[in-house]
DNA sequence: ACAAGAAACAGACCCAAGTATAGAATAGAG
DNA sequence: CTCTATTCTATACTTGGGTCTGTTTCTTGT
């Protein structure tokens, strides 16, 4: 009774983003899910390794927001402030279209032993963009020389999930968009030419 | 049946660290912990609001070693060389006797809603130290007047947890002293006066 | 075309976290 | 001292994530 070619994967996955938006990450079960989506468990475990692992993919919804917006990088402009402005961007994003138990859960997810780290896969356009902001800054003296671009990707990178972890941590009591604003300038003094 | 006063708490919570140890956080279940400890489930859950929340009590074993290390500081030294002292000190304590399982369980239970959430509780003696010698530094002329104590205590705070989540994130793949080492006094140039 | 193996699927089953509820111990008021 | 409220303990039960096993569909080599 196979349904038809191979959608059954993405079925799942939109049967689930749509309950986890309706009812939440907890007060959803993979017994919904699969209901909703018409298939079965035998399927869901065929494709995901859990229920935790559906929301690995949530990384990769911020590069969609990154291809967006590498459409409006003027890169002629000083590569630190083109950093900013993505991240800027991004935390917007976060701050007006995620949940932040969706969010929350990403990163604790993240933590566990199994599984992908979506968070650390260098092929996102995030990391990506990173690599040539920095190296353009590199070039052009913006950015210190001291350290290699590699390095420089990390540290950003590190400052950047500390913003979004900490935010979580505190429930999402304040403007993440105004607090990254603020921060991530000071942070970002140590790799300044 | 009441055994005795009232160690149940205790004795639930030192069953279930040595099992942690023993077998790991994943492996132990509150089945284990009760009998061992021979208690209850009713009690377990009277005392503690699940299995997670019990990995709390790690952000205190922390405190426990900054006391002792608060001992070995020198007021005479430059405010930000302590902190780093602190934060190099507890980084090895932590790659030595600390199974990253466990840290990692402690740093993705804190985003969950409900529950206290022990790293950003004030009243550890982490908190109390850094803000002991932010203040000073900041009479001395050490660390920037531009924020406020209370501003540069948070900033650490998120730096070093910035620190732990990523080694975590990482499986402690690399040393965390060592990174700790190179990576803390880069951000804390943004502190400097 | 067909056999053999792999991938995809279904649903029964298991297990451990967490809940409900009732009963035992204790403290405090009178 | 005793009645009552609260706190503490015990255990049966529920729930939902994850596993197991068996079946169907697809692929590939000959």
């Amino acid at each position: 009774m196979r349904k038809s070619n191979n959608q059954t994967k993405s079925k799942i996955v939109s049967a689930a983003w749509q309950l986890f938006y309706d009812q939440g990450f907890d007060n959803t079960t993979v017994d919904e899910i699969i209901k909703l989506s018409g298939t079965s468990k035998g399927s869901f475990y065929h494709y995901f390794e859990s229920k935790d692992s559906l929301i690995g993919s949530l990384a990769y919804l911020f590069d969609e927001k990154y291809a967006e917006l590498e459409q409006q990088l003027d890169y002629n402009k000083n590569a630190i402030d083109n950093m900013l402005y993505l991240t800027r961007e991004l935390c917007m994003m976060i701050e007006n279209n995620i949940d932040i138990e969706l969010l929350s859960r990403l990163y604790a997810q993240q933590l566990s032993k199994r599984g992908q780290k979506e968070l650390l896969d260098r092929n996102r356009l995030y990391y990506r963009l990173l690599k040539k902001l920095t190296v353009q800054g590199q070039e052009r003296g913006e950015i210190t020389q001291q350290k290699s671009s590699a390095e420089i990707v990390r540290l950003y990178a590190i400052a950047e999930r500390a913003l979004l972890y900490d935010w979580c941590l505190h429930g999402g009591e304040y403007s993440l968009a105004e607090y990254a604003g603020t921060v991530m300038p000071l942070m970002l003094s140590a790799i300044r030419a």
